[in-house]
DNA sequence: CTCCGGTTACTGGTCCGACCAGTGGACTAG
DNA sequence: CTAGTCCACTGGTCGGACCAGTAACCGGAG
């Protein structure tokens, strides 16, 4: 048996796909721009030399990618979309939906992102930033009195504070998306919960704790706190037999 | 101002996503199930009473989010792929081409996920995964004598081996995604280092040594080696200016 | 009988031309 | 200068056509 150069599978390249391909390189490249429009379709049809089928199915493949976004009637073409973690969220919900993705999975990915942003932002932060902390603590126990959907939210704008003074976009995005999956799991168990506002307020206490660590720049512990929050908040929807991974987390 | 009933802004529905949609929600009640084919592109205009070209748009669309395949000429129609990760990894190294991660976010993240992967491996590993741990570790020294690629290689499964451990299928596909876009920026500088050989021997060590922990069952200790292994290898070609999100993860 | 090769019905990929309901800018009447 | 109309053009959908490819079927050679 002779090694000879390494040949590879090969399967048959569509127009289509040579659109995408030109479209999203012209966009990592810059050349194309969030906001920026494309020509319209016809005028595709005449750059590309092919049919406006073949077009309209490079810019479905697209759209769906949450590349660009098309508008019946708008004279201006295709828009640019600028970049959104919407498609990733639809490809992790999708998996979610099938049990690819099982809930401890999530929520310990969330403990683990989550920590390791508040270890960082615990030892990067800038004294403006603390007092920034100190705010939204404010505005989520204002939140409670409003209800489940407010408190959410202000939750939320703790944790985008802190992955970005964790200084690391990806860390960002990700909680971001995770967040979202795992709300849409769960979030109609914990808002109907009889005790949801005891819930929140313990919630905040927590945060609250969380603050007090990253004040006195104990990254570790802080970050322990809030797995430790995220495990007592979270925890109790998942299933017994998986409870094992989330613990391995909340213990040193 | 009267707050009336809560209206959500309105887009037209598109045919062909009612087509997707009718898909998707049929292979996620079970109705439909990977290796299942679809009818034919003409077969399905008959049933969804559209044209082809708004079938196939649905076709281009589930194409591309992983679901289906279309090949020419096969008789037996699309064909519904098994749910794999690839589109949820397809979006990340989307994320990652268009939102201009720095290195330093991309090493940061992996150094987080890396780590926490191994401390709940630590904790979760059965002795049998330990026998395997050792095995990749024989296969890495062994790969050294080969080249880097073939070291690479090894090295990818060892860390995949580790994720698998940790019984977290996301932490293995971020990992795996993260890995590929640092190895792409910066494996030809490693691979031509005048001192590749020995950074090999030093990541391998490195290596041994988070086994080591792991078998102790001491999970802290060894995320922490990880993280410095991680730090050490590639560390180097961060930028200054870069460098203190990175010391904040290798420091307790 | 088995096995091999060609025929053939059908597949998806692409193209073309057409129609429609909308959009938004230009243009006009006030 | 404003308000209303108009119209060129947009994307969405349709139907028909052609081509290269596939795989099952079928018939003849062994």
């Amino acid at each position: 048996m002779t090694t000879g150069p390494k040949f590879s599978p090969v399967q048959p390249v569509r127009a289509y796909e040579r659109i995408v391909e030109q479209v999203e390189d012209a966009l990592a490249s810059g050349d194309l721009v969030p906001g920026q429009r494309l020509p319209s379709e016809r005028e595709l049809v005449a750059q590309f030399a092919v049919s406006r089928s073949t077009v309209r199915e490079a810019l479905r493949v697209l759209e769906s990618n949450g590349v660009v976004r098309s508008r019946p009637g708008d004279p201006n073409g295709p828009e640019i979309l600028p970049f959104s973690q919407s498609a990733l969220r639809k490809q992790m919900v999708r998996l979610a939906r099938v049990d690819e993705l099982t809930l401890s999975e999530l929520i310990g990915f969330r403990m683990i992102m989550d920590g390791a942003a508040i270890q960082v932002a615990s030892r990067l932060r800038t004294p403006e930033e603390l007092d920034e902390l100190e705010e939204t603590l404010v505005a989520m126990r204002a939140a409670i009195d409003v209800d489940f959907d407010a408190f959410s939210q202000a939750d939320l704008a703790f944790h985008e504070l802190i992955a970005r003074i964790s200084r690391n976009s990806l860390i960002q995005t990700c909680n971001e998306v995770v967040r979202g999956v795992v709300l849409s799991l769960i979030s109609d168990k914990i808002s109907h919960a009889p005790n949801s506002r005891a819930l929140m307020l313990e919630s905040l206490h927590h945060h609250a704790d969380v603050v007090d660590a990253i004040r006195t720049g104990n990254g570790h512990a802080a970050a322990r706190l809030a797995r430790q929050n995220m495990y007592d908040y979270y925890g109790g929807y998942v299933p017994d037999s998986e409870q094992e991974t989330l613990r391995a987390l909340v213990e040193d």
